[in-house]
This record gives structure tokens, sequence and C-alpha cells, in this order.
RNA sequence: GCCCAGAUGGCGGAAUUGGUAGACGCGUUGGUCUCAAACACCAAUGUCUUCACGGACGUGCCGGUUCGACCCCGGCUCUGGGUACCA
């Protein structure tokens, strides 16, 4: 919309966005309206957001979806006589920051700092009622401090296999005789937080240590640099000792299906057995895992991943140049490399045989990178009759390919990986597969060969970043007394300053720059002794944000028992799914190491999770013509070999692009040419997801300038169910300001002057607010918030139509509209004469009595198939309905010469006549 | 490959327990107002067929259960998301 036309429709319409919405922020603001205390008298309802990272970008138009969402049943619980907890904070250490301050110098704190104040700025605007007064940063020294604190918790602790639960480490019994070495060892092997030589992603290109989560499909996601793996020095967390806790916790938890799914597929639980076999020469024991050791007859070779201790022992000479070989080419290997899926396996035979425990049958054992060190036991038995790799390997090599498993006997496939009849098992041939699965593993541990076993995908955490931005780690390395947590009042360990930010080339952390910093001394000797340098990586701090919002302030202890015992546990919990692994396994497992301490009061955080679907962008292209500056035209491009680049939406309207701004927006482009179509480049268009990079970014600002703060939260909830993803669209929002300038036109008269009477309402009148009332609390409840919105518009459809402006009937409705819509019901609350804040208002009841009718307009149904409506008293006895519908000449018609066989009739629902 | 979710008009979507498919909004068409436009308001709008009344078809596809299926069951197809040499 032009500016002049925005004045134009102000003036017309009386309902004046800007103004009000200025009035009602500044209003909550100088009074505090949302500051939330604990309240004994109200039952509580704790209603969080997953916290953002506070990007350089601001927020855009898919950040607030969740916020609108959570915002509205904050207001709504409100009125519903909850106390309700609804923080905000800044998840602000991290990789953006620190990237940042690498190529410009400028300390990451600084450019947090700016970027958190425009993310406020950006929220206020929206209207949001968190309480403010509760923000945390977890940058910030008296929040990180307690990051450490818990840190320092899962160091001092262990996992106790009896109890299924962590205990303090000085609970841990250590087996007496061991020297005090040994001890130290046996004690570090114990604690949930150890140290560990473990491999990490290396990029060589940037020269750093990347995250996991930095990595994307082997290579750097910054840059796109190879990445290979490297053993390095780590910290690591023990969550693989809450595997089952974990995955037990699921069960009663209100989450999406699909989440949970996500939580025990990354979990990875396996039941199957592990069998010892031996090495043929050495009498060398080779353990293998097997989901399926019912095809232990079908086991033609063996499979050691490259990284098998005993690769290089059993390799014989003849194969030792070969192997070598293979092993230094594996390690080259870039993760890349490794996991992709296309190439063909590859593998050496190291010479080696080993005995099938079972049938005594001496197979030859390979050595091939398909196999992983990091899971089960990193070897295999190979059963290329049953197991797709298996089955692919030994074609490439040849190798023997017996069936074991069989669906169906008449077919003569070799390969088959299900459940069926055994064949090919001497004394076992005919037992069906699962049947034959107890019967073998028995065998197996009777004999001594083995025993069923349990895997787990999930591995330990690894829990260092050779990065500046992020906690330390409190921990200092003393020469006597190895690796010693940092005395809790010590903390927190405050993060040093440092010449520079960016990481060195031996993957050391820029806090060793801070050599006066790393300088201590051993808190149990007093010796010199050395600071650990790595800093936790961007979860840690996400990890328990939640709980410091229940006692922000404290300085005593990470949030006070009382306080936690008030609020826990989050209610409702509204997020996007890219969280559904990581974030949220890693803070289900801290709160529970919590738990296990007597920490928190409860066993899981989040009692009810939503995801909010993500909001993708609409990204504009040019296609430039390939080694010019000459850009061809959508539908011409045809024959030209074109590059597509990304072109700022803003440059484009509907597909079409502004030429002149275009050659103005980059330097390069300013003696750009065009190949247009009729008069005009058109643009092409692709839906992904919106960001900064892709230039498709759209900001919620634009919009609230165009149709107010009150506009955008009820077309963005307005869009669809809030689950669902959606690509952003601006169509349909001038629905949603008609809706709101209609509204508020109830109120007022031509002139803008309030025209609310007294007038008693009429049953009609009654009803459409009853009903609205009702159906927008249960949408509410439900988080059906599209469809709430469009029940205002229904209502506010008829109210218009019958010219209601009655008091009873809009005031009710002012109310009810606040959480969607708080400004323009703060307005119109004070215009109807209220001096309090429409927050303050309980939420209307609605009343059953209104909405009954005595009468239902039947759908009368012949075959199923509606075909006329009549309308009966509710209390008609079902034999008169019945007698008055076959009378009717319309069903007679359809029942024709034939006799009806069955009426139906469901009273206040639907007649069906069967004929 | 595996796991999860989904498929309804020109578009976004509604139908809460198996009971009138298409609420609400957008768009489109026609009209009122206007010198004209914008705004606003009124009417129509699933497809096909019919001058009309009406009729036939219709919720991705095939089949089933039921008086009655967008909804339940079996078998597919496609789309989106997650995940992967996990033995």
């Amino acid at each position: 919309m032009h500016p002049v036309y925005l004045e134009v429709i102000q003036l017309m319409n009386e309902y004046e966005f800007q103004r009000i919405e200025n009035k009602w922020q500044q209003q909550w603001k100088d009074h505090q309206v949302f500051r939330t205390k604990e309240d004994p008298e109200k039952p509580k309802y704790y209603v969080l957001d997953m916290f953002p990272y506070p990007s350089g970008a601001g927020l855009h138009v898919g950040h607030p979806l969740g916020y609108i969402a959570t915002d509205i049943i904050s207001r709504y619980k409100r009125a519903k006589g909850f106390n309700v907890l609804h923080p905000m904070g800044f998840d602000s250490f991290g990789l953006p920051a620190e990237q940042y301050a690498i190529e410009t110098g400028q300390h990451p704190a600084v450019t947090t700092d700016t970027n958190i104040a425009r993310f406020k700025e950006q929220l206020e605007v929206l209207g949001f009622s968190y309480d403010w007064s509760r923000e945390l940063r977890t940058s910030d020294p008296n929040y990180y401090r307690w990051t450490q604190w818990i840190f320092l918790q899962l160091f001092n602790s262990y996992f106790d296999i009896v109890t299924q639960k962590a205990l303090p480490i000085d609970r841990l019994e250590v087996p007496s005789g061991l020297s005090s070495q040994e001890k130290q060892d046996y004690i570090n092997d114990h604690r949930l937080a150890y140290e560990a030589e473990v491999a990490v992603n290396w990029c060589p290109e940037l020269g750093t240590v990347l995250a996991n989560e930095e990595v994307v499909g082997g290579v750097s996601e910054r840059g796109g640099y190879p990445v290979i793996r490297k053993p390095m020095r780590q910290w690591m967390l023990r969550i693989t000792t809450y595997t089952d806790r974990l995955l037990e916790g699921l069960e009663n938890l209100d989450w999406p299906e699909s989440i949970k799914a996500s939580q025990r597929n990354w979990i990875g639980k396996s039941y199957g057995a592990e069998i010892n076999f031996k090495e043929a020469a050495s009498g060398a024991e080779i353990k293998v895992f097997t989901t399926r050791p019912d095809t232990i007859f079908g086991v033609t070779y063996m499979v050691l991943a490259p990284e098998h201790p005993l690769v290089s022992s059993i390799t014989t000479a003849n194969q030792k140049e070969v192997v070598e070989d293979y092993l230094d080419q594996s390690s080259k290997k870039s993760d890349l490399e490794r996991s992709d899926l296309d190439k063909t396996k590859t593998g050496v035979f190291s010479g080696a045989y080993a005995i099938n425990p079972i049938n005594e049958e001496r197979i030859p054992i390979w050595v091939s990178d398909y196999v992983l060190i990091s899971y089960g036991t990193g070897a295999v038995m190979a059963v290329p009759g049953g197991d797709q790799r298996d089955f692919e390997f030994a074609k490439k090599f040849e190798l023997p390919i017996v069936a074991v498993v069989k669906e169906d006997l008449s077919t003569a496939e070799d390969f088959y990986a299900g459940h069926g009849t055994i064949i090919n098992s001497g004394e076992y041939n005919g037992l069906d597969s699962k049947e034959f699965t107890k019967i073998i593993v028995a065998r197996i541990d009777q004999e001594g060969h083995g025993k069923a076993a349990v895997n787990y995908k999930l591995r330990d955490w690894v829990f260092t970043r050779q990065r500046y931005w992020g906690e330390p780690i409190p921990i200092i390395h003393s020469d006597t007394e190895g690796v010693v947590g940092v005395p809790l009042d010590q903390l927190p360990v405050i993060l040093p300053e440092v010449p520079d930010y960016q990481p060195t080339q031996d993957g050391e952390s820029p806090l060793a720059k801070a050599t006066d910093w790393v300088k201590t001394t051993c808190p149990i000797t007093g010796a010199p002794a050395r600071r650990e340098t790595n800093t936790m990586p961007q979860w840690a701090g996400s990890c328990w944000y939640y709980l410091r919002f229940m006692d922000p302030n404290n300085d005593q202890a990470f949030a006070d028992p009382n306080k936690l015992a008030h609020w826990s546990p989050v209610d409702l919990y509204i997020g996007g799914a890219e969280h559904a692994v990581l974030h949220l396994l890693y803070a289900r497992f801290w709160h529970k190491v919590l738990f296990d301490l007597g920490h928190v009061p409860t066993d899981e955080p989040f009692q009810k999770l939503v995801n909010q679907g993500m909001i993708q962008g609409r990204s504009n292209f040019a296609y430039r013509i390939k080694d010019t500056n000459t850009f061809v035209s959508l539908n011409l491009k045809g024959d030209h070999d074109v590059t597509p680049i990304h072109v700022d939406i803003s440059l484009c309207h509907d597909d079409v692009l502004d030429t002149e701004a275009f050659t103005k927006w980059q330097p390069d482009l300013k003696d750009a040419e065009f190949v247009l179509e009729d008069g005009k480049y058109i643009c092409g268009a692709e839906v992904e997801k919106m960001s900064k990079s892709k230039l498709n970014v759209v900001s919620p600002d634009q919009i609230i300038t165009r149709y107010g703060a009150d506009t955008l939260r009820m077309y963005e909830m307005f869009l669809g169910p809030l689950e669902q993803g959606k690509p952003w669209s601006t169509h349909g929002i001038d629905g949603v300001f008609k809706f709101l300038r209609k509204f508020w036109k109830l109120f007022h008269d031509e002139t803008g002057n309030l025209a609310v009477t007294d007038d008693k309402p009429n049953a009609q009148e009654l009803k459409i607010k009853h009903l609205t009332i009702k159906k927008v609390g249960s949408d509410i409840e439900r988080l059906s918030l599209n469809t709430a919105v469009s029940a205002f518009m229904i209502c506010a459809n008829e109210l218009t139509a019958l010219g209601c402006r009655k008091r009873d009937i809009l005031t009710d409705l002012v109310v009810t509209i606040a959480p969607f819509a708080p400004h323009m019901a703060e307005e119109l609350w004070e215009a109807l004469g209220n001096a309090s804040s429409v927050g303050s208002a309980a939420f209307p009841d609605h009343d059953e009595t209104y909405l009954q009718e005595d009468s239902h307009e039947y759908p009368i149904s012949v075959n199923g198939k509606m075909r006329l409506k009549m309308r009966f008293a509710l209390d008609m006895a079902p034999t008169d309905i019945e007698k008055e519908v076959l009378a009717t000449e319309v069903i007679q018609k359809w029942i024709g010469n034939k006799t009806p066989k069955k009426i139906i009739v469901i009273p206040g629902r639907i007649v069906n006549v069967v004929v």
C-alpha cells in the first residue's frame, strides 16, 4: 500500500492502530503490567518459547509465529485465573558473533548487545506480554556462573547402575588395593563429565574443530571445506548412561509423536547378541554385535573396522602391505567420502580366518570402512544372504552367499533381509526365525560364546569447543592432582579478554592466548596449575534456561527450591522442530541429573511440547548468462547457459524485477544488461528457508508499519494450523485488517465517536456472543488458533448485519479478543469506561442455555445422500419424524415404488432413509 | 533404505465423537456509490450438465467395513520433514 493511502485509510476509518499500539505498549511498560510473582492463591501455568539466538539479521516474520501463539495462550490463561509465567531471554553465546569478531575485531559482547537491543525492540512492537524483569542471557556471567556450576555437578557425580540414577562421586565405591593414580583413574572413569581422547571434526582449511552441527554433508557449513576426523582431547558428558531413562521418560510426555520418534531413533536402541569368534591362528577373541543371531549359519566372512585394535596383529605377512595401505587411505578420507552412499564398497582381506563358534566353519576376515568403529564392537559377522551391505560387499569381492531365512520357500532368491523360515542351518531348519533367535541366543550363552546384548546409536556428548565465545569450562589441570573442579565459591570463571579470537592452527582454544588467565593455582595443593582453555558448546546455556526463568536474579543458587517447586514443570513449550533431538535431548539429560541429585522437583522438564511450523521464504532469482553481465528473463532463458543468482526480494514486485534498482544494488551490476519479455524482466521464484543469505527475509516491522501488530498477530494465526509449515505470503492480510476495522466499527459511528448503547440484547445477539466465547475458548485450549480467528470474523459479520452495538454483547467480546488483538482490546476497553487493563478482566463464561434450540434442521438423506432439509422439534419422537419424512413428496419421489428397508433417525443430527 | 507427517475448490484452509464436505479469508466475476479511482457495501463463485426446476460427479488412487466414511481397516501413489553403511 502506498503511504498516501495509509493516511486516507486512517482518516476514514478511525482505527488508528499506530497511535493505539504505541500508547498501550508504553502503558504496559510503565506499569509493569506483566511482572509475575509466585501466587499460592492461583494455579500456575508456565508457557515457554524457545529463546532465540540474537543474530544480526533481526527477527523475520517466521520467528513470531510461535511467540504469538504463546502470547495468546498466556493472556488467555491469565484471564482464566491462572498465574502465568511467560518469560523471554537470549541464547547469546554462539558462533556467528564470534565469526564476526574474527572478521572485524569487535568484541562479541558488543555485537551481541546491539543485536539483543534490536530483537527486544522488535518483540516489544508485537505487543508480547513477557515479564521482561526475568530476561536472561546465556553469555551473562551471572547466568553462566550457574551453567558452570551444573557442569561441576556432572563432574562430581557418577551414574549408579543399581539405582539407575546419578549419585555424588564421593559415594562411588572404589575397589581396594589400587594405587593413588589408579584410584584417581577409576574415579575419573565414572564421572558424568570426563576427559577423553576422541575423534572430532577437524577442518584443515579453517584450522579449527567444528561441532557436528556445523558439519553438513561432510563439509563445513561455513565455506564448504572438507572435514576430517582427528583424535583430540575433549571433555565428554556420559549421556549414554541415561539412554534407558531418556527412552522411558518419553512415554508420559504430551509431545508430538514425530519428536518422540526422532528421539527414539537418535538413541537407537537395538536388541541382539554379542558373539565371540576366535581368530584361527592366535585364538584371539573377536566380539561382534548382531541384531540377527538367527542368521549365524549364513556367516560367510567377517569384517573389522579399519580402526579395530586387532587389525594389525592378525594381518598375515602376505597381506601386510595391502592392509596398511588401506588403513592409510581410509584415515585420510573425509567424512564426505566415507558417508557417500553411492560409492562402491572398498576393503581388503587380512589373510586371517575366524572360527564360527556354532558350526566351526572357517571364515575369512576382511577389513572395510563400511564397518564403523564407533558402533557395536567395531566388527561384524557378515551375512550376505540377509544384509544389504554384506550382500553388496560379497558380490564385489566374490565371497560366498548363503541364504538362511526364507519368507517363501518356493523362491530361489539368495537375498532376503526379513524374518521367515530357517533354512541351511542344520538341525534348526524349518524353525521360525524369531523363534530360532531365542533358541540360538540361549545356546550361545550356555556354551560361553557370547550373550544377549543391547546396543545404542547414542554416543557420549562431546562437550568442548575450541572457541572463544562460550562458557569457560571450570576445570583446573594440576600436575599432581590431575583434573580438579574449580571450587564452587570461585565461580564464575569469567571469560578472559584475548588479543584475538582466531582459533589456533593446532586446534587449541583461543583462550590459551590469555596467558595470565590460564596460570592459576591448584585448589588442593596450591601449586601452580593451568586452567582448562576449552569452552562449552552452544547447547550448554539452553539446557537449563527454563529453570533460571523461575528465579533469574538469585545469586545464592541457580534457583530457589521453593520457586522451582512452584513453577515446575514447564506446562507448554513451543518452538521449532529443528530442536527435536539435540536441544530437547540434552536438556532432558541435564534435568534428569539435577533431579537425581535433588536439585529440581520433576523428572522431566517439559510436559507439553508443540512444534510450530516453519514459515518459509519465497526467493527470487535472476539468470545471468555465463561469463557475461547480461541477464535473461525467466521464460527466455531456455537456450542460454545461465547461472541463477538470488535477488533481494525488495527489488522485485510480483516477480517483476526493478532493473534500475538492480543495477544500483551491487557495484558489479552497474553495467548489467537485460533481455526482457513483454518489456519486463521476470524473475524465477522458489520457496526455501527464510534466511539473510537467500535475500528473502521479510521483517515483521514492514508489516506492522502498514497494518499494525494486532493485524500481524491475527494474520499469522489465521494462516493455518500452528504446527504446519507454509511459505510466507501476504495474500489475505487485507482480510484480517478489514476484520479488525469492522470490529472497531461495531463500537463507533461514522464520525468515529463511541456509539455503544445500553439496550437489552435479544436472544439472537446473545446466542452469537455465547457461541463465540465458547468456540474461541475451546479453540485456544486445543491450540486451533486459526479457527478462533475465523470465529471472531463470523461474529463480527453477524453483529454488523444485525447493527448490534449493545454494551452487554460488546464488553464480553472485547475481553475475548484481547489475547489476539491486545492493543485494540485495551483501547476499546478503556473507551467502554474501564479504568484497569483488559488483561485483568476475567475471560467470560459462556452460557449453554443461550445456545440451546428447541428445533433442529434435519438433513434428510436417502441411501446416505442428502436430499432435503426439514425442521423438527428436538423433543419430537423419532417415529413421528419418520412419518413426516415418509410423507414428504421429495422423499417419496426418491423412494419411488420401492419400500423403505429401514429409517435411521439420530435425534438432533440426521435422518437416513434406506431403500 | 528406515522413521514421521501430510494429500480437501483457482489459493490458504474448515469439518472437535463416523452424521448436511468446502466454514472463514483470499482471488475472480457482476453490481451500487464515484467525473474517475481507491475505500466501502451488495450478489455470485467445487466440477460437469440444464433456459430453468433439477440432476450427475466430487476430499490423491484401488478395495473393504457401515444405514452413512475426508474421518475406521487393507493395499498403493505422490509430497514434505527427519535420519542413515548403526550390523
